[in-house]
RNA sequence: GGGCGAAUAGCUCAGAUGGUGAGAGCGUCUGCCUUACAAGCAGAAGGUCACCCGUUCAAAUCGGGUUUCGCCCACCA
């Protein structure tokens, strides 16, 4: 496993814990079954969110701006955040118990990493699958980069739609126009209609006058325009607006920018030049109201993107970008998961990571950060110029150079003035490469060769396009091969009102105050008890006390298997009793369970299926029994508490090595021991079965006539010879247990009773105001409740349909209940006579 | 607009291939300081499994539809 590096941004959150408990549990489980296990941590630069950060906390305070310092001494200040918080991570990790393999970590931007990062770039750009183009971006006008569409938020936000006439040229009429940003009509160069639209057919081809800019602008055609929508006339601002920029250059429009990359207006706005773009579009409704172009205004929801990092307004923007074309690099990640090579847990997930492949668009890899692995482009500045003058087109990329390092010389025209693109590669695209550039890929190391493909990677599916999809492509792009085999996605943790974590609503809890509070196990096993598979976490601080009180018990029931049985064996026995046998049963049934749940990755069904055997089963019920002589002489206990330890180790790490070194004395981690396999059971453990289920009754007739639990009764038992072998065999127990002072075999005594009833067995309780009609109406109940149920069991078993469709386990099963039922109603009735 | 998911006890959720009298934790109530554990033990109450129709000997589970909620994607400005 190679770990989903942790963003050095900051501290690790609760989702950093629940992603790397089960990575954990997976290698401990893994590393006990036998297997040869390799964790690989590391940590990943993030770019923009590390620019942002350090930025907003470092210089802000200070009040200077990043340009005041310059690119060199910024870089030295991140790179001083990224250690302090590296520190702090590996710290964090440590505490959580990961059992990580720290000789081998990584880190997107260390400078061996760097030159992966940049040898791929290289590759692509020959392969011809990264160019240059001008397109629409997602600008961040508040981090001054572009994004890729991934990293853009669309929020419905609650706007309006403003319509607006132009009017016509050479005429009195108007062409009306409906937009949500208005702003962006200074930068209009056209109208659009559908040339279907009778209402504007006569129009095409005529000239309306822009208002405010007074610029004469066509009405031209194009099967894009909805005539439903607005008033079926869409304004072209080509610079401004994805499909806009495609209809300009179908219909040669001109195409203006009328915005500065901060998100101001620049001078081809005329007079609004240098207004923030929100200001100007207030001015702009007035100014349009003053001239009475302003025909109406509507509620309207608008989508609207914001940077995933900032949540500032996105700004669609015309400019010149890296990409990478995605389309020859999706297919070969579409088939792996087809065909089954990837496995994708749950399944689920496979819809949404189909449908963004089948539709996936070019990547923009450049930013304009600081923070990041430098583009690999070099330009020759008399190239360029020459570029200018005498190739005026646009898609040749004349004096460039792209190369993994500095040329001396221009390989074109033989110049020495060449210098580096000041952009920076998109923090994925670095990540993109982690499962094996973390090996030593491209070269051919042993660990690459050994451990490569990995076998499972474990994370969010927030990031299954930004990371999940693109590593799948990469490895099979430069590898060849697939990066892992099993993808488990695990859900993200809300708060316990359903709301995402977020600093600013501060519902997100630091979690290690969280296991300075409750231990570390108790966090890890309290989130696994509560992350469904498929379903958002609803976390709330009292799970992880339920992890805390599981430590607790375990704790307290290891105490007693230590201490409370000082004469019984460590190893496995050479005889059993038969609730030694019964636990070991249990214990079967739940190995079995174990695998099952962590084959399919079901971490949540698991750690629910460990809390209920420990504490319902194994201390409930078998520390009890083993308390009573003479079991308290001979036991399994301390075999099995072994055991227990070991299916409970990758879950609750610590807790159990502690508890294990009692056994070892310290020489050996239980980590190093292999997990329990099923042992072999001799003899039926249903006899047990049944001596629990007459306890379970006892006490509950017991709580029904409210007899206090410090208070003694006797029981008159009449039953089968084999019942009373096995009742007799354990009378301590079942007096222990259940209560008892004293258990007489016969017939109903003459005081009145509270009976119990099961099947081949009648219990007669001795008790103080016992209402005989209501005892007749308890049992009177009981046999219609049975009458019913064999009446319907009769009915299916004598249906030939379904004696020939249902599978014979489950057939014996239900011939099994029949039986019971009839036999029990047999001793209802006979209990009842005796009445 | 397209797609995905959810609806089960007061709350938060389990219930794989249809088949036990639908379970757990928390909360509530009753009784217990029983020598591992009061951070605990023994019990109880509490559910028309959102609604309708269908398939089946049998549906919380499968199919169709309805309602409510959540999420993702999307170039109707």
């Amino acid at each position: 496993i190679v770990i989903p590096p942790p963003n050095v941004t900051g501290r690790l959150t609760l989702g950093h814990i629940l992603n790397n408990t089960i990575q954990d549990i997976l290698i401990r489980y893994k590393k006990m079954n036998g297997f040869e296990t390799l964790w690989i941590p590391g940590m990943d630069h993030a770019g923009i969110a590390t620019q942002v950060k350090v930025e907003e906390e470092r210089l802000l305070p200070k009040g200077i701006r990043k340009e005041d310092l310059g690119r060199e001494k910024f870089l030295e200040q991140v790179w001083r955040w990224k250690e302090e918080y590296a520190d702090v991570i590996r710290m964090q990790l440590r505490k959580m118990g990961c059992a990580l393999d720290w000789t081998r970590e990584r880190f997107t931007l260390s400078e061996d990493y760097s030159k992966k990062v940049i040898k791929v770039f290289v590759d692509l750009y020959n392969k011809g699958l990264i160019y240059r183009g001008e397109k629409i971006i997602n600008w961040c006008p508040r981090c001054l980069t572009a994004l890729s569409d991934e990293q853009v938020e669309t929020e419905n936000k609650s706007g309006k739609l403003y319509y607006i006439r132009y009017p016509m040229k050479g005429s009195n009429s108007f062409v009306v126009v409906a937009t949500t940003r208005p702003e962006t009509m200074l930068g209009d160069t056209g109208i659009c209609v559908n040339p279907k639209d009778e209402r504007y057919q006569q129009l095409v081809g005529k000239k309306v006058l822009l208002p405010i800019m007074n610029r004469e602008i066509p009405i031209i055609a194009d099967d894009y325009v909805d005539p439903e929508f607005g008033t079926g006339a869409l304004k072209v601002t080509p610079a401004h607006d994805p499909f806009d920029f495609e209809l300009s250059k179908k219909h040669n429009l001109q195409i203006i920018n009328i915005m500065n990359p901060d998100g101001t207006l620049n001078e081809d706005a005329g007079e609004y030049a240098k207004m923030d773009r929100f200001e100007a579009r207030k001015k702009i409704i007035e100014h349009l109201k003053s001239l009475e172009l302003l025909e109406k205004t509507e509620n309207y929801t608008v989508p609207m993107g914001i940077c995933e990092r900032c949540e500032t307004p996105i700004e669609p923007r015309l400019s010149k970008q890296w990409f990478v074309k995605m389309k020859p690099l999706a297919e070969p990640a579409l088939e792996v998961v087809k065909n089954g090579t990837i496995k994708i847990y749950p399944k689920r997930w496979i819809n949404l990571y189909n449908h963004w492949l089948e539709n996936v668009r070019d990547w923009c890899i450049s930013r304009q950060l600081w923070w990041g692995h430098r583009i690999p482009i070099y330009y020759c500045k008399k190239c360029q110029e020459m570029e200018k003058s005498q190739i005026p087109d646009p898609k040749q990329d004349k004096g460039i150079v792209v190369s993994e390092s500095k040329p001396d010389r221009c390989p074109h025209c033989g110049s020495t003035e060449i210098y580096q693109d000041e952009d920076v590669l998109d923090t994925w695209f670095s990540s993109w490469l982690w499962p094996f550039a973390t090996l030593g890929w491209p070269e051919n190391t042993d660990d690459f060769k050994h451990f490569y493909p990995t076998q499972t990677l474990a994370t969010g599916w927030d990031i299954i396009y930004l990371w999940v999809a693109r590593m799948i492509m990469a490895g099979l792009e430069f590898t060849k091969n697939i990066p892992f085999s099993n993808v488990v996605f695990h859900p993200m943790i809300r708060d316990e009102k359903g709301r995402k974590m977020s600093k600013s609503l501060g519902n997100s809890p630091e979690p290690m105050e969280l296991i300075e509070k409750y231990g570390a196990d108790a966090l890890r096993l309290g989130l696994m008890l509560i992350t469904p598979a498929e379903q958002d976490v609803l976390y709330s601080e009292k799970s992880i006390d339920v992890g805390r009180k599981f430590c607790n018990k375990l704790w307290n029931a290891a105490r007693l298997v230590l201490t409370g049985f000082p004469q019984t064996p460590e190893g496995f026995p050479d005889e059993l009793s038969d609730f030694d046998q019964w636990i070991l049963n249990e214990f079967n049934q739940l190995l079995k369970d174990a695998e099952f749940y962590l084959n399919n990755f079901e971490f949540n069904s698991l750690s629910r299926r460990l809390y209920d055997f420990v504490w319902h089963k194994f201390c409930d019920w078998y520390l009890e029994i083993i308390k009573i002589p003479p079991y308290n002489q001979k036991n399994i206990s301390k075999y099995l508490l072994r055991q227990v330890l070991k299916v409970l180790h990758p879950f609750i790490p610590f807790v159990t090595e502690e508890i294990y070194q009692k056994f070892t004395k310290k020489e050996k981690s239980i980590l190093l021991e292999n997990y329990p396999t099923i042992c072999d059971i001799k003899s039926s453990t249903t006899m047990v079965s049944e001596l629990i289920n007459l306890v379970t009754e006892i006490r509950n007739i017991r709580g029904l006539f409210s007899l206090p639990h410090n208070e003694t009764t006797t029981i008159v038992i009449s039953t089968d010879d084999e019942r009373r072998n096995l009742i007799e065999k354990n009378t301590t127990v079942l007096q222990k247990l259940a209560k008892l002072d004293s258990i007489v075999f016969g017939n109903k005594p003459k005081t009145a009773v509270a009976t119990i009833v099961l099947p081949r067995v009648i219990g007669y309780l001795i008790l103080k105001g016992v209402d005989i009609n209501k005892e007749k109406k308890r049992l009177e109940t009981e046999i219609q409740f049975l009458t019913q149920r064999i009446d319907e069991l009769k009915n299916r078993l004598n249906n030939p349909r379904y004696f020939n469709q249902v599978n014979e386990s489950v057939r014996q099963k239900e011939e099994k209940r029949l039986e019971e039922s009839l036999v029990k109603i047999e001793y209802i009735k006979q209990a009842m006579e005796n009445l």
